[in-house]
DNA sequence: GCTCGATTTAGACAATGTCAATACTTGGTC
DNA sequence: GACCAAGTATTGACATTGTCTAAATCGAGC
């Protein structure tokens, strides 16, 4: 253990939460490192399994703990689909939507047009106060029998 | 048990399992009977007590087998809303959508206006054949600290 | 009231997530 | 470099939600 990565390029997350001044750990970083790209949107086991390819010792609540953490900072979305576990999705810097597989479960970014408009009448806030909207196209992707063939 | 409840008022879901021809028993019946109304959204677990006030040794399997025929049949909506189980819900003749409070997961139905032109366009598709559409407002119900205070 | 196939049941199991107590590590300080 | 305090990680038990199987029971038509 000799060699202090020092110059490494670091990806958007792993960025942000540095300059935070969050206290890093091996661990944080093997979860952190997971998500290198804006498009990733993996389940906290995925996360478990690829981050124990750089620390094969780190545990499932620690993965659990960051993840919370992550959310909690605003630095990771957690977005449940329908069916399965939830999937975390490092792109909170631009809004956006899903459009999820209904069969296999892959997730797409999304930023349909038009959408500015879409509000609920003060009858239909039934007293609530808004805080957002989520929107989940469903569909088949390609693999899954998407816009390729029928059945 | 010599009282055949004969001409009881069926509400809605009840009626229309009936009208399908779909094998009717005690524990379907307490199961169908728990959907009085449209406005209905219920956790398995809630509906496998509410059930068992009619009928106490109603498993949970039972009850989860009868959701799972019941939505197969396409009679009940299942709606994943964030965190927690998922909710079940009978109204299934007009489509709508959902407002759900984040901190207590009430859920209300709603439909709002200007939708229609809700669409993807092909590079945003990524190949998927698109399905449907859900999309969920969050928010605090009033109970949580909606419309009427804030903190 | 029989009979057959559909339905129900208990309980084990699986997947996902949470928690508490203890041990360890990090970063600051001398 | 060693120490300390606070923060962080770990193990393993637990909770919740849901699924499965084999055996028992029931419903509806005859």
């Amino acid at each position: 253990m000799t060699s202090a990565p020092a110059h490494v390029e670091l990806p958007d997350l792993a960025l942000r939460v540095r300059r935070r001044g969050w206290r890093m750990s091996a661990q944080r970083r093997a979860v952190v490192d997971v998500f290198t790209g804006e498009h990733v949107h993996l389940t906290a086991d995925e996360i478990l399994l690829q981050a124990r390819q750089d620390l094969p010792e780190i545990s499932r609540a620690t993965v659990y703990n960051t993840l919370a953490d992550l959310v909690e900072m605003g630095e990771l979305l957690a977005v449940s689909a329908g069916d399965g576990p939830k999937r975390y999705d490092p792109n909170v810097a631009r809004p956006h939507h899903h459009l999820m597989c209904t069969r296999c479960g892959e997730l797409k970014d999304v930023v349909p047009e038009g959408l500015e408009a879409l509000n609920l009448s003060a009858a239909e806030l039934h007293g609530y106060r808004l805080v957002g909207v989520d929107i989940t196209f469903r569909g088949l992707c390609a693999d899954c029998g998407g816009s390729a063939h029928d059945t």
